[in-house]
DNA sequence: GAACAAGACGTTTTT
DNA sequence: CGTCTTGTTC
């Protein structure tokens, strides 16, 4: 798509002030970032690093920097920021972090990592019975984070004496971070929220480096990530938020799609553009989409039209049962390549949980249909990488408790649970990090001989490998480090098999090179990082997305619905359009189907030429058989643009079939 | 600390 | 029906 139609010309080109971009779903919403970046940059002549351009995953983020490369010359984006929130925040802590009371080296914390601390908290509280659920506590934080609460707020606030139990614990569980020089998830975007607000100065200067802001998928944005956003564009208000209500999806995390409408107010001369030229699907398909999401009230009304083709109708296929279901997409799907000639990653199985993939698994792995699934575990959540990153961190930062609760004994060096109990018990006492009170700890506590003698030595090797790390190139000291602590014998000892415990060594050198390319990658330039910079970032980066990429082999694509977001595949299966599944039960009780018709409306919109839409009349839930109903969102297409098919009503699927023999005996005969 | 049995529970997920 | 967690035993 080279040349831009007149509302993407008409985005691309206003830059005097405000602007909102509603996107439509494929609408080229990337193509519009893209290249108003180039605009301001080459017919503004903004230089590249007073730009910013913001997004909510690694992925977009890569894209757009490719685009963007492609579109301006290298020497015009330096220092051009496309960077995810996140990503931004660290960026801002790092440079500021004297004034956050911050030490070089901070670790970050990931969900995991706050997850043990908060449980580890919770057992101490003398709230500790009262049932609350670790994820709910974790969940409630993290909230009140997005809200920008302080610990105090939250106190004050909290609206019953769960809050106030939850209230106490982030007190203590912000307390720690700190004495751990570590942060959260939330921190990234709350600490630069905190520090702008106290430091006018800070603020300024920041505002001076970024004088036009970009930002992606604003519908996603949470009130901490707005509060930023506004703080750092000013009255000023230099920036452009693209972003598409209907695909709100992510309300359950914090996201505010309010804030879409809230941002008309906060500026009033906000200029709004719509895309409602939609460049992938069909007129059908995008018919179907309209009627569907029309049932949701808007703030503002939007229509995609296409000048695509008609397309085919959509198909509702009604299963028997959902081995039926799973059976059906799968030989469809080898039906339909060989029919039409088609590749196995035109493809895409969607649906609303991720248990509903495993039925279908089974299918394609016995029909030997080659797939890739989305979304299941990440390279960072693998146990071999979790015990990597761990000495890294630690080698950066001792005090990061975390990393050296994760380590400690693995692999193992006969530290056991009494020895750090009373380790733990000690430095809780001293308010100081497990490290620090290992290094002063005395004959006093209860450790046995043994046990302090083995910390002893533990420690002495992380003070000796952290100033090789420090003194040395880093990557041979890392090397030396895995050998040090025979860490491939313990995979192998660990492992199901000796193949496996390869696999597992390989990712640990693959995590290696990583860094090592991190690291030599700014060599020389002002991006020249340290190892200390490289391992924050790695933390927020996940290296499977990377090596997915790598292999874009031909396979079927199966991921959730809302995976499926900002991508597009030719043919398109959702599956379970069914009551309780899609909606699902828990938004039904809560009465939240708007957000479920807008993931169906995301669903829908992926599709450029065909889309199978499957459900199951009876269905086993937790070992029972039960009737299913199916999805309200089916009621909601338009009857015209459907066909179905498994309905029971013979008749009509015979004529439809015989009418599809007939005309295709015709075409046949047209053809000789 | 590993191996096994009984028991609970059963969305969506990125950073 | 599965899975993941918890508790028991060696």
């Amino acid at each position: 798509m080279n040349k831009l139609n007149p509302r993407q010309s008409e985005a691309v080109r206003y830059a005097d002030g405000p602007m909102l971009v509603l996107a439509g779903a494929g609408s080229g919403k990337t193509s519009v970032i893209t290249r108003k970046i180039a605009y301001l940059i080459e017919h503004l002549g903004i230089p590249g690093r007073h730009i910013a351009a913001v997004t909510f995953t690694n992925k977009a983020a890569r894209e757009m920097k490719e685009r963007v490369s492609r579109l301006v010359d290298r020497k015009l984006t330096r220092g051009l920021i496309v960077s995810t929130f996140h990503n931004l925040g660290l960026n801002i802590i790092r440079e500021e972090h004297t004034h956050l009371g911050y030490y070089p080296g901070f670790s970050i914390f990931d969900a995991d990592d706050a997850k043990a601390l908060l449980q580890d908290l919770m057992m101490r509280e003398a709230s500790a019975d009262a049932g609350d659920e670790l994820s709910d506590v974790q969940m409630t934080i993290s909230s009140w984070k997005n809200a920008m609460r302080s610990p105090a707020d939250a106190w004050s606030r909290a609206a019953d004496e769960r809050e106030q139990r939850i209230a106490i614990i982030y007190r203590h569980y912000a307390d720690y971070l700190k004495a751990y020089n570590a942060v959260d998830f939330d921190d990234l975007i709350l600490l630069p929220v905190q520090l702008f607000r106290n430091n006018p100065d800070v603020l300024a200067k920041w505002r001076r480096k970024i004088r036009y802001m970009l930002v992606d998928e604003y519908q996603d944005t949470n009130l901490c990530q707005y509060e930023l956003v506004k703080l750092l564009v000013a009255e000023r208000a230099a920036f452009t938020v693209v972003g598409d209500d209907d695909q709100s999806i992510y309300a359950w995390r914090g996201a505010r799609p309010e804030n879409l409408a809230q941002l008309k107010e906060d500026f009033p001369s906000l200029k709004i553009v719509k895309l409602e030229q939609n460049y992938r699907s069909t007129v059908r398909i995008l018919r179907c989409a309209n009627t569907v999401i029309a049932n949701n009230p808007h703030v503002f009304e939007k229509a995609l039209w296409s000048d695509h083709t008609t397309g085919d109708e959509l198909r509702i296929v009604r299963c028997r049962n959902e081995d039926a279901e799973a059976e059906r997409i799968a030989t469809e799907i080898i039906d339909a390549k060989l029919k039409r000639g088609l590749k196995f990653l035109d493809f895409a199985v969607l649906y609303r949980g991720n248990h509903q993939s495993r039925l279908l698994e089974m299918k394609l792995q016995a029909y030997q249909v080659p797939y890739r699934i989305s979304g299941g575990q990440s390279f960072f959540s693998k146990n071999e990488i979790k015990d990597a990153m761990g000495y890294l961190r630690l080698l950066v930062n001792p005090d990061d408790d975390a990393a050296f609760l994760r380590v400690v004994n693995v692999p193992r060096r006969e530290i056991g649970p009494r020895t750090l109990e009373q380790l733990s018990h000690y430095s809780r006492s001293r308010n100081i990090s497990l490290f620090k009170a290992l290094g002063d700890m005395g004959a006093e506590t209860h450790v046995t001989e043994k046990g302090l003698d083995r910390l002893r030595r533990f420690a002495h090797w992380v003070d000796s490998t952290c100033t090789r790390l420090h003194s040395e190139n880093p990557i041979p000291v890392i090397k030396q480090l895995f050998t040090d602590i025979e860490y491939e014998e313990w995979l192998h000892l660990h492992s199901g098999s000796p193949k496996q415990a390869e696999k597992r060594m390989e990712n640990i050198w693959y995590l290696v090179e990583s860094i090592q390319r991190m690291l030599d990658d700014g060599k020389g330039t002002a991006d020249e990082i340290g190892i200390e910079d490289a391992i924050s970032k790695l933390i927020l980066r996940d290296m499977m997305e990377q090596r997915e990429e790598e292999d874009d082999s031909d396979k079927v694509q199966l991921m959730t619905l809302h995976a499926s977001k900002g991508l597009e595949f030719p043919h398109v299966f959702i599956m379970g359009l069914e009551e309780e599944i899609l909606p699902h039960r828990s938004s039904i009780e809560e009465g939240n189907i708007e957000e479920e018709r807008r993931l169906m409306y995301v669903g829908i919109t992926r599709a450029r030429e065909t889309l199978t839409l499957t459900y199951a009349a009876q269905r086993k839930q937790y070992g029972e058989k039960l009737e299913t109903i199916p999805s309200r969102f089916l009621d909601e297409l338009p009857e015209d643009d459907l066909r179905w098919e498994g309905t029971g009503d013979l008749d009509l699927e015979a004529n439809q079939k015989k009418g599809k023999a007939t005309l295709s005996a015709l075409l046949g005969d047209l053809g000789n």
